[in-house]
Order: structure tokens, then sequence, then C-alpha cells
RNA sequence: GGCUCCGUAGCUCAGCUGGAUAGAGCAACUGACUUCUAAUCAGUAGGUCGGAGGUUCGAAUCCUCCCGGAGUCACCA
């Protein structure tokens, strides 16, 4: 038991008893007493005072004197102002370090709390996944940890947006360069075949778009648009050249069609190219270690989106305008009118979210479903939670969107179109071969096979890389140094994985029995105490990260742990500790470190290596 | 312009449901490896918590205004 609420229990009825106070455990205020200080946890009396109309130091002292004879953990206190410093007794530190023998206990309170679907990826097929990518699966991955461990059932999906012009725009540049050239031919993993294609349908385009503004037909627009600048117009009106005179749009915009239509040979190739994908999107969540329970696509979805639009017309919770267009207006949450459907009767970004949440509900009966996306999309997500509501979807009120902040480079926001992105699987190749020559400098791993060898870099690699990512509130936009992110030294997940290896590398070595009993261990010194202290906050922590949809407290809390088992490590000896019982307790006290560690970047996404 | 998010050490970030003298890491400097593996530890230095008001026993934290940055307000996704 957690001695908040083991000292919650007797002074609330203390104060009941002695003042007829009724108090709530958000009276008392507790934390870790500050170093400067004698005790260990220390309660802020100042709530309670202005409650019971008493002088602070006056209540502290009282409240002080009934926990110091009531309860079998006090063994001192001190008050200063109105801070009531409690001092442990020997008791509670040998209790609290039994109850990590399972940590699951930490836990057990947790019900069932309901069904959750996480989707936590959504990648275009017309190119690979980027470090922005990374950065929202990674946190979804451990999202969908830390829910579980607080007691949801999660279902873990991705949608996959495979249709569109931009697919398209792949194809048709793969049809007309490529000279069927495949992932085997090539050697290029199937996601960047398709992405290279991608950048050349670009290119072709920029030659075709530098052309035609020679012409007498682009010097008319020009004109008749009353510009100043040349230059200046025609970047603007790239896109619209592109759906009004460009000869590659008009043949994109034709496959689209096709495929709308299901021709036979666009519908070949469009399968053909996304299966290469598809593949090389695999390989790149192997390689991060995530998966999915069920894969949404979005060429599957959307038309059961239209056939909800159609339905909220009939039940007249939407409009028809002039045009045919389908719109709600959500003037009545404090948002405007919103397109659902084309007056063509084609499908928008929001059609199709439609559909997917209504065939989740059908595969899944979630209460919840949350989707990690970033936060340029915020209000896409607000229009799309509030049409189900009124749509009046059961899951309707267990909506969340966790939108995270863009990752930037140290030359500026990341564009795939400048070429200025991070690749996903060179940033993962790039961080193992940095582990690697770490590795390979330090020594250490000489009795492992090359696998083994090989799988402990690769934790480290990826200790690294998803430590530095999750290590930040999820919010912020957060700025990626590659320097500074492959580092393995200081506030990092090798850092964290170092703590662990040296608990296990002591654990290989102390065979003997060890078993003392730790009651004889009287002088607990101040690491361990704090080691047991900050261990005790364990489950709160993880629960505040799953409340908060927010693994950095996690990440954090973790580090601190680490940090404050180096230090116990420095100033102490283990195996040789100064008694048997000692030992015994330091060992005890190791090990259980070692399991929330391991359990906590479990919760991570992050595995441990056995040795560094 | 409206709305949303962000602003803490030179840099990257914690702390934000109000609590004692604001913390880490990196970079700089000093020291500790015949020791349970130094991917570690100890120390020095570094701050007008963007600014101004307000709320109160107490504000980095809550409220208002202002300044700066980002995103969004598409029949794009």
């Amino acid at each position: 038991m957690h001695f908040y609420s083991h000292t919650t229990t007797l002074l609330s009825a203390y104060l009941e008893d002695e003042y007829g106070l009724k108090t709530q455990s958000k009276d008392y205020s507790f934390q870790p007493t500050r170093k400067e200080f004698e005790g260990n946890y220390t309660l802020v009396v100042f709530p309670l005072s202005a409650k019971a109309k008493k002088k602070p130091e006056d209540l502290a002292k009282e409240l002080g004197d009934y926990l110091q004879i009531h309860s079998d953990y006090v063994d001192a206190y001190n008050v200063v102002k109105g801070f009531l410093n409690i001092t442990l007794s020997l008791q509670f530190w040998r209790d609290s370090l039994l109850s990590f023998e399972d940590i699951e206990l930490h836990f057990q309170h947790q019900d069932n709390k309901g069904k959750l679907v996480l989707e936590y990826s959504s990648p275009n097929t017309n190119k690979p996944l980027h470090l922005g990518h990374i950065r929202n699966i990674l946190l979804g991955w451990s999202l969908s940890k830390i829910k579980a461990r607080c007691g949801h059932k999660v279902i873990k999906t991705q949608i996959v947006n495979d249709r569109g012009v931009a697919i398209c725009k792949s194809m048709l540049a793969w049809k007309k360069f490529a000279d069927r050239e495949t992932p085997e031919s090539s050697g290029l993993k199937g996601d960047h075949l398709i992405g290279k294609y991608y950048v050349i349908f670009d290119q072709a385009l920029s030659e075709e778009y530098t052309v035609w503004q020679n012409t007498d037909i682009a010097e008319k627009v020009f004109n008749e648009k009353g510009e100043d600048i040349k230059e200046a117009f025609f970047k603007k009106y790239k896109n619209q050249y592109f759906n009004e005179y460009s000869a590659l749009g008009a043949e994109v915009r034709k496959m689209l069609i096709d495929w709308e239509q299901g021709e036979p040979e666009t519908i070949a190739l469009w399968k053909q190219m996304n299966s290469w994908v598809y593949a090389g999107f695999d390989e790149t969540y192997g390689k991060l270690g995530v998966d999915f329970d069920k894969t949404y696509y979005e060429s599957d979805t959307y038309q059961l989106g239209k056939k909800l639009v159609d339905q909220g017309l009939e039940k007249q919770l939407f409009y028809k305008k002039a045009d045919g267009s389908v719109w709600v207006d959500l003037s009545d949450v404090g948002m405007d009118e919103k397109l659902l459907l084309r007056g063509d009767g084609t499908s928008v970004y929001i059609t199709q979210d439609l559909g997917t949440a209504r065939i989740r509900h059908e595969d899944f009966s979630m209460h919840y479903m949350t989707y990690v996306v970033g936060n340029e999309q915020d209000y896409h997500f607000k229009v799309l939670f509030e049409v189900l509501k009124k749509l009046g979807e059961p899951y309707a009120d267990g909506l969340f969107h966790l939108s995270y902040g863009m990752v930037d480079l140290p030359s500026g926001k990341m564009k795939s179109r400048e070429g200025n992105v991070v690749d996903a699987d060179d940033l993962i190749a790039e961080v193992i071969a940095t582990a690697t020559s770490s590795v390979s400098e330090r020594g250490g791993m000489e009795d492992f096979s090359e696998e083994e060898k090989a799988e402990n870099i690769r934790r480290i690699a990826l200790g690294a890389l998803k430590f530095h990512l999750l290590r930040v509130n999820p919010r912020k936009r957060m700025l990626f140094n590659p320097e500074e992110s492959l580092d393995m030294q200081g506030h990092t997940g090798p850092y964290v994985q170092n703590a662990y290896v040296r608990i296990k590398s002591i654990l290989r070595k102390v065979v003997e029995d060890f078993d003392a009993d730790i009651a004889d261990y009287l002088d607990v010194n101040t690491e361990e105490k704090e080691l047991i202290t900050l261990m005790l906050d364990y489950s709160k922590v993880v629960e505040t990260s799953a409340a908060e949809h927010d693994p950095s407290h996690l990440a954090n809390f973790l580090y601190q742990l680490a940090k404050t088992y180096h230090r116990f490590y420095h100033e102490h000896h283990i195996a040789k500790a100064e008694s048997i019982y000692a030992k015994s307790f330091r060992i005890k006290l190791s090990k259980a470190v070692a399991a929330v560690l391991e359990d906590g970047m479990d919760l991570l996404g992050i595995a441990m290596p056995e040795r560094m």
C-alpha cells in the first residue's frame, strides 16, 4: 500500500473525529521531502489548516504526533512553517521493497476499462516513411502498451491512404519512365521505388510546366490574373496549371477515373505497386518492432463513408446545396460549415474517415477510439468527432486525437518536395551503425555470437532513437538534431539500459545464497530510500501517462530511476556489501529496480540489452 | 484577421491539477577506472521561467492583456 493513501486514511478519520471535518484525498498534498530538510515525505498542511481554521504549524504538529503514535510507518516528524516532514520507519522500507517482488500487484486495482481502437499510422502509398512517421508510430505503439497496462483492451490499427491523385502520379510515372523496373530488378525497397517515381513525376511535371510558361496561353493567363511578378505568379499557379492545362495532369486524372471505374489494367498496376509499397512498410515496421492487429485501406472504406453521408442527409443532419454537394452545419458547436461530399458525389478526406470509423465499430464494437496524428490536422479531427456525434455513433464520446507536434531539422521544416526529409530506413541504419562502432570501441561482447551481438546492438541503437523521440512531450514541436539524437550518453535510452545491464551483471556474479532476512538490515541508507520512494511512484506515473496520452512522463521517470541507481551503485557495494543483510537487501532492491526499468522501457517499446 | 498550440540556462528538454532556495542532459572547465564493466560518478560555471498586470499565506504553474514563433481556417490528404 502506498504511503499517501495509508496516511490519508488515518488523518481523515482523525480530522473527522476531532474537528468534525470532512476531507477528501485532494486536500492532502504530499511530496517527497526536499533535500535540505529532514524527512522522506512531506505533507503540505496549508489546505487542511485553512479548512480546520487552525494555524498551519500547530495543526502540522498535531497531525505529526498522531501519525507517530498510530502509524507503524512513521518514525519521526518535524515541522517547518506549514510543512510536515515525515521520517519513515524501517518497516516501511522493508514492506515497500518486498512489494516489488511482483510489479503487477501495483497495477492490480485496474478493472477492465473497455475496448480502445488505436490508429497510430496512416501512411500514403506514394512515398516511404520518414522521421515524422517514426515519431507518430513510436508514440502510438507506446501508448498502446500503456493503455493496455492500465486496463484497456487495445486494438492497434493503421489506415493506409492507398487511393487518389498521389498514387496515380507514381503509377503514371512508372508506366512512362520505369521500363518495368521492380524492387527485384533494381534492388530498391518497394516503398522507395514508388517514392522514386513520385519524385520523377514531379520533375517531369516541372519540366512540362517550365516549357508551358513560355507559351502564348501562359502569357495570356498571367496577364488576365493581373499579378506583378511573373516568377512568383507561376510558383503559386502550379497546382492550377496541373488541373487545367497540364498534359500529365490530364493523364493522371484519366487514370484516377479509370481506377474508380475498375478498369482492369489500371487496377492491376495499382495492386502491383501497392504490394511493393506494403512489403517496404512492413520491413520498416518490423525494424521498429511494431505491428498492427488490423490494417484498413481507404479504398475499402470511402464508399461506406458516402453511404453514411447519405443516411445523415435522410435524417436531415446534413443538407444539400444547389450543386449537389453535401454539407454539415457545425455552428451550434462554434464551428462553421463543412463539406462532406462533393457535388459530383465523390468523397473528400473526411468522408472516408466516417466510413472507417463505422467499419471499425462493426469489427470491434469499441468504446473508445484514439487517433495518433500530427497537429496540422487538429481542425479536421474536431470536425470529424462532431460529425460522428451528430450521427449518433455509440463510441462518439470516447474519441480522442493524440495531436503531436511536427519534427523539425536543424535546417528547418521537413519538406518532402524539397528533399529535406530524414528517411526512416536511413535513420535506423544510421543509429545501428553508430551503436556498432561504439560497441567495437568498448568491447565487452566478445563472448557473444554474431547474432547475439547484433541483437544487443540493435536494442541499444533503437533504444537511443526511441527514447530520444519519446522523452519529449508529444504536443510540442521538436527539434531533431541527427548528431544529438544518436547520442548514447546522458539523458538517453542507453543510459537507462546501462543501469539495467549493470544490475544483470551483478546478478550473474552473485550465485551463492544471499537470502538473509532483510529485517536484520537496520541501516537503510539515503540512496536506498530514494530508490524505493521513486519506485513507489511507478504505477502512478504509468497511469498519468495513460490518462494524458503522454509517454514522456514515463520516459523521464525511468531516466530519474536509472540516474538514482547509478549513484547508488557508485556509493555502495552490492555483491561485496558490508554485511550479509545489506547484501541481501541490495540484491532485492537491485532486482526490483531492474524489473521496473525493464517493465517501463517495455511500455515505451524499448527492449533491454543483456550487455553493453 | 479568427481559432488552436508553443515560449524555462548558450543548445535540447523536465517541472505546469498553485507549495519551501526553478531541475536534468549536451556543450565548457576540474576530478574519480589494479574496484560489482567509466555508455558511469562527483564537482565548477551557467536563469528577469517571453513581457506587464491581477488572484493569495504562496505563481514558472491559475486569469487578463501584450510580444514572438508555429499550425489551421481547401470541393488537398
